[in-house]
DNA sequence: AAAAAATAGTTGCATAGGCAACTTTTCATT
DNA sequence: AATGAAAAGTTGCCTATGCAACTATTTTTT
């Protein structure tokens, strides 16, 4: 069988310099797109909703985050109901690039699916869907991460 | 749109987690997989090529072959025709696990594509093969990177 | 043949991201 | 209420990977 896994992992890394081209003017870099992509469709939510909702370590989200802090793009405020959450918001310089953030994701998907038909475009996404949902069955029921 | 890049991201961190599972036994790194799987599939090559074929940066596979070489999974030539080229041999070490090696690429495919019917097998090998292409071609027209 | 350009590899530097250990806080059990 | 377990974050360590600068060789130009 042919490999799936070698077209995933090169088209995540063209992603990877995708986002580190686009990432120049803003100073942020290529990584921290996808947690204020996230943050611009839901924000005032601790770091652990956000690992989860992105599927990624708490550890690389609590570093993320900090550098969108040091970076000015969010604030971090300890929760009243339970402190030991961080709630992250967006500042107004964040709402300031949403327009442009936005548009660079879907620049790339657009990009990915060049000549892709409406019905390929659907389908893809829905195979991906499922194949990430597969793959993380399989990962989690070995041992039981944090994530 | 919805993002076909997310899925990308998740399913790749999860095969990079699913190698470095299975790669304890080995000494391998997970990294290093799809090299030892690329030279069964051809030895006796230049490093330039396996990146050139892999779609991988000359700096990452200079380590990676260097790492195998360490574990004595390749033995590396200086040309005779070219004395600027490494040719990549694998090494008795090597075949005696390539049995194993293959199985686990196999296995991680089926893992992905559970529950797939062999249309949708194909369906998405092909039109991840075209994403690639579209992502290939969409950095490589910016700038002529060394890959 | 000499100079310039291209190619193959190596290495330093940077970012991304996972894992595990640790701290602080909250929740559950007794 | 006290103790133990769980949850949220932080941080150190490790690997993977890209980029750019550098060396050594080969090829091309002049």
């Amino acid at each position: 069988m042919e490999s799936i896994g070698k077209w995933i992992s090169t088209i995540h890394r063209y992603a990877h310099m995708y986002f580190a081209q686009e990432s120049e003017g803003l100073g942020i870099c290529g990584g921290q797109f996808m947690f204020l992509k996230f943050l611009y469709h839901q924000d005032g939510v601790s770091q652990e909703y956000i690992s989860k909702q992105l599927l990624i370590d708490k550890g690389t989200t609590a570093r993320a985050i900090q550098n969108l802090e040091k970076l000015g793009y969010v604030i971090r405020k300890k929760s009243q109901t339970d402190r030991r959450q961080n709630v992250v918001f967006l500042t107004e310089k964040a709402h300031g690039i949403k327009a442009e953030v936005m548009d660079k994701f879907s620049r790339w998907t657009e990009i990915l699916t060049k000549d892709f038909s409406q019905e390929e475009t659907e389908i893809i996404l829905q195979l991906l869907h499922k194949m990430a949902h597969n793959a993380m069955e399989h990962i989690q029921q070995k041992e039981n991460c944090n994530r």
